[in-house]
DNA sequence: AAAAACAATAGACCATTGTTCATGGTTTAC
DNA sequence: GTAAACCATGAACAATGGTCTATTGTTTTT
């Protein structure tokens, strides 16, 4: 699928979508045809842009999320992928834990007037 | 308290201080002395400003935060405050949602190798 | 074949959240 | 009273995460 496409079912803009792939984020076959040099991008993008949406509005940076895709595709042994994604785990947790922290200093406040 | 004291007992820089400060975050009184412009800082700032520290590390923004101080601080009645601080409460619950499916989702992908 | 829609690239631009720098005034310590 | 430490301001700079524009090339539609 051609990048309008795939922005338009992802809801990520066209531009956001060469940004994530300059970033290393996605990345796109290219030559559909052999005269253009559009991007083609297999189905799976869509679920990717979904989760890096997800993971965006969870806080998560464009760095974590590079880390993720690389030591995902990447040639590095499970074990050493599985601990990049145990860390970024713990990392999400810690900022819940934070959050659950603010929310009740937020909730006390409002009690005490 | 001056602003390096302050800075030294946060662990907030006092260009962050300032920069706080220009950003409508907290407030100074201004004239310890009549010869000099340095910031005069009540004890609360030091409360105020670690609570900057976790909500800033939660993920609210510098608007959230002078929405929730200038609320509190403002004329407008206590129910528009109140109602200000449980937006707020309810955008953190929502992010915390949101890591917890991110996290739910990374867990998975550990779990299908 | 001409117009409309889509794509590519490079680079400028924007907001956010600070940090650094240059300059100059004030306090404090020796 | 002089040096060191502190403070102020304004402006520049930086990183992050996009967004927009200009220009040009490719499809698709009519």
């Amino acid at each position: 699928m051609r990048i309008g496409e795939l922005a338009d079912k992802s809801g990520v803009s066209r531009d956001t979508i060469r940004f994530y792939e300059r970033n290393g984020l996605i990345s796109s076959t290219t030559g559909e045809s052999d005269t253009n040099n559009y991007r083609n991008y297999p189905d799976h993008n869509l679920e990717l842009l979904g989760f890096f949406t997800k993971a965006r509005d969870a806080g998560m940076s464009i760095a974590d999320l590079r880390d993720i895709t690389e030591t995902m595709n990447g040639s590095c042994d499970r074990s050493e992928a599985a601990q990049v994604i145990r860390n970024k785990i713990d990392d999400l947790k810690t900022r819940a834990d934070q959050i659950a922290r603010v929310v009740t200093f937020l909730e006390q406040s409002l009690e005490n007037r």
